[in-house]
DNA sequence: TTCAAATTATGTTGTTTGTTATACTGACGT
DNA sequence: ACGTCAGTATAACAAACAACATAATTTGAA
């Protein structure tokens, strides 16, 4: 299973203070490209195998530009990876980081979605 | 154990599009909230124990006004919970959806830190 | 009343998003 | 090869948002 949750003691040296920021630095850049419907849209799709731009616009019921510039900033984050065929470029997820957190995401909004039940404390 | 991944699976009827999307839509709301460094950074501290502002403001090096605000967002989310003790207003974790995602996010950024870094490679 | 702890209001600045328009690229027909 | 079309990407811009600082306000205790 998961590991719980870190133990974020009380006292902390400066330095681990230091860390812990630049960690949450990060993981905040990824959750930003997370926190976006759209993008959060893909991603999901993405999880049952690749798609192309074409596809997903339809799945998204959005706008080429909109979707095109969705992939890049999930490109740029390196979240999804493209492969051309012919006209056609298809989007793939690049690892498992996504789908780690969707599987969270999911499990929240989408299954558990009656109330704290399972709370692990 | 979590879930393995939903089925997204490749033929949705428009209906389960839909349900899909505003499901988005909430989950991006709580990633939007999460997704700030010193959001997390508060989160984080509060898995340990509640912790007063000043506390917070200590640990987190900011501003009042700025960690009030911080909280402010946090509370509208739904994410933490005040208790006032005489001056002092102590903030807890509501539920244990924060801990859920962080723990990923924590596994991500802090564990498994040593592969692929944070790049896609 | 005065102070300390916090919240809220407000202005400013920087970021994100979608839109439209334009450019790039590969396939196809002539 | 040339022009054209389909599929994508990128640019430029406006509208909407988010974040922080400062200042004003609320609340509780001395």
């Amino acid at each position: 299973m998961a590991s719980s949750l870190p133990v974020f003691s009380d006292d902390l040296s400066d330095t681990e203070l230091d860390k812990m920021m630049s960690s949450a630095c990060e993981a905040s850049n990824l959750l930003k490209a997370l926190s976006h419907e759209g993008r959060l849209m893909i991603l999901c799709h993405l999880v049952t195998g690749e798609k192309s731009v074409t596809e997903l616009e339809d799945l998204l019921s959005a706008r080429q530009a909109a979707v095109s510039q969705q992939l890049s900033r999930l490109r740029l984050e390196g979240l999804v990876t493209p492969r051309r065929e012919g006209k056609a470029i298809y989007y793939s997820l690049t690892d498992d980081r996504p789908k780690r957190i969707l599987e969270v995401i999911y499990d929240l909004f989408c299954v558990a979605d009656d109330g704290a039940e399972k709370r692990g404390d």
